[in-house]
DNA sequence: TGCCACATGTAAGATGTTACATGATTCT
DNA sequence: AGAATCATGTAACATCTTACATGTGGCA
């Protein structure tokens, strides 16, 4: 329902790759992109029952002695739908949460390298915008005239920003080009 | 009260450079550091009233005609206190919102050179130790045997972790050669 | 003996956004 | 005519974290 809900999809995707609990679906959003996405119990637990309630997943309960029963959730054909049309649509790049680029990139290796390549493309775009608007601010806020504590720090900013910027624009096409060679591959040989 | 509240101390830190009122603050933390922190008027209102009822700030008010009267705030003693304390604590990385690091570089300028130094090798000491941890992963994780497409996307990812270490480590770097220039600077001609 | 893995969940609160309400004045 | 600037604020909601409750079984 919500636009942005990132934990949302985030467990969709994991669904998407299969079925599983909740603990199952913590422990792979942990092992599989914990390094720049984290969930908590108190968002995974309610997310699940959102999915079941909205017809996105179904459940199964499997019985377990001493344990809670392990309710196993399966995405259903509509929480596909929804999952792909949050794929396709354009990172916001203004939720301030985890990285929503990465997570659409990590679900997206089934949807092809074309949109992951736009993806990028975009990110590309705006990183070198960014950095043309912090080029420009150093063009007047220049270290050598810099004379107050204050503008010095305002130039560290500065330089973080355009440092920053130019590693998000090289990765960018490092990762392109590794995507072109595996389309290059999966067309010659597969 | 609450251990990582961003946007309170953003405010005070705005108001221990001059006193304001939620207009000024706000404009002003878009002005100065608009382009890593975001704040709206549902946090900045509620915010000041927090810190008059604690006494962390004290207000004045400006008659306006036509307009809302200005509501003038000025940090107290224990305000600065309180704002100091924050200064000093070390940055919170778990903290998902915006760049605590750059805010208290920022707002750090009249506290010294030396404690930015530390925060800045503190960052760059975590920023090695994230690389370090990429660099093993990806003694395993390498492109040249990754054969599923899940794998390069993997790998995708852990590019993007390495490089964005690597700019961080560097910035730092830079950062502390800059403060280390100023402190030379104000030692001997000023 | 105590901690970790397994497995579910909830309650409370922190933090933030979006969108609205109000209304005069000044610029385009 | 309409938009922007000045200036206050609130209400609703979205998102997420922390800490707890509950309990077994296995390993050190």
């Amino acid at each position: 329902m919500s636009k942005d809900n990132t934990s949302f999809y985030a467990v969709l995707g994991i669904l998407d790759a299969g079925a599983g609990s909740g603990y199952d679906i913590k422990k792979a959003i942990e092992y599989e992109i914990g390094f720049y996405y984290k969930i908590s119990n108190g968002q995974i637990y309610p997310t699940l029952g959102i999915l079941a309630s909205k017809g996105y997943a179904t459940v199964d309960i499997e019985k377990n002695e001493g344990k809670p029963d392990r309710k196993v959730y399966s995405i259903t054909e509509t929480g596909r739908e929804i999952f792909r049309e949050w794929l396709l649509r354009p990172v916001n790049y203004h939720n301030p949460g985890g990285n929503e680029l990465l997570l659409k990139l990590h679900f997206g290796a089934s949807a092809g390298a074309e949109h992951n390549m736009t993806l990028l493309a975009d990110h590309m775009g705006i990183k070198k915008r960014e950095l043309g608007r912090f080029n420009e601010i150093a063009s007047y806020l220049n270290i050598k005239t810099a004379v107050t504590q204050q503008e010095i720090y305002s130039y560290i900013a500065l330089l973080y920003g355009q440092t920053l910027a130019e590693a998000n624009i090289a990765w960018c096409g490092e990762a392109m080009k590794i995507l072109k060679a595996m389309e290059g591959k999966a067309g010659s040989n597969d």
